[in-house]
DNA sequence: CAATACCCTAGTAACATGCTATGATATCGT
DNA sequence: ACGATATCATAGCATGTTACTAGGGTATTG
């Protein structure tokens, strides 16, 4: 069981946006370069973020992208959800439209996949952005001192 | 984000079988009828359990399949972990063996993808097969009231 | 000895993934 | 005005995985 690259790549960028919050319109092409990502792989990727309304965007020289919210206000799981679609570990129990068998009512092992989802929704929509600054520049103290 | 169905009709064999549990062996066309799944599929899918020690068999007529141990031993963890391998959302935080890429020491969104796979190996690892057997019997109960 | 059932391998259609390529359009600085 | 910088949009495509099916073989029972 994998999250695809999606998820993986975008939320790189999005912490990377989030890190640049309030400056100039961040290009992807830096993005790219300190995340080590191709770029045109990355366009696909923000556009599905600011299909979402989690990014904003501006053209031309000097553009670039930065978050439609503050840090504080993306959740991890809107960026992984708006990337990979709805937490769903098995089809029948999909957090928006569950494809529900004919065996829905008598179905026991459908409750460990419902526990999986609730865990992994739990942890998803838990940390905001923010929070990853904040380790982030946690992190870069540890290694000062 | 999804599981395989793998994991998915292979845990409902192992809980076909739990509830067996302690009489004859439990022939795979049985199972395949009561669960709704394909014989030849099934058969790939359990001996992949076998290959795990997860479960015995019995060659022969009036043969068939069994839980390797009592209910109360089998963690959905196990049974799921056979079947589709390591926990790992992203591969660099595979639960056995990750493949860090070059970025690992000052990768945030990593502690992200980490919480997510604690979280799902935990539930996971917290439920037994006879934990599903006795889901099954309560349900039963209310039906009959 | 035939019925039952496990066991094993190969093949394969359909789909998803993880990109690359190409070109268009908008904006800024000079 | 123009060229550099970026976003924007779509198409193509190699590779791998999934979810099977097919076609055998082998062991055990009655």
């Amino acid at each position: 069981m994998r999250f695809s690259t999606r998820g993986h790549y975008g939320l790189k960028a999005m912490f990377d946006l989030a890190q640049h919050y309030g400056t100039a319109p961040v290009p992807l092409k830096s993005v790219a370069e300190r995340q080590n990502l191709s770029v045109q792989y990355l366009e696909q990727l923000i556009a599905m973020l600011k299909k979402a309304g989690l990014v904003k965007s501006v053209r031309g020289a000097q553009g670039g992208y930065m978050l439609a919210y503050s840090p504080e206000e993306i959740k991890v799981g809107e960026v992984i959800r708006a990337l990979e679609g709805p937490v769903a570990p098995v089809d029948c129990v999909n957090e928006f439209d569950p494809k529900e068998c004919d065996q829905a009512d008598f179905c026991i092992t459908r409750i460990v996949w419902e526990k999986i989802r609730n865990s992994i929704a739990q942890v998803m929509d838990s940390i905001t952005l923010a929070d990853l600054c904040r380790e982030a520049k946690r992190k870069k103290k540890l290694e000062k001192s």
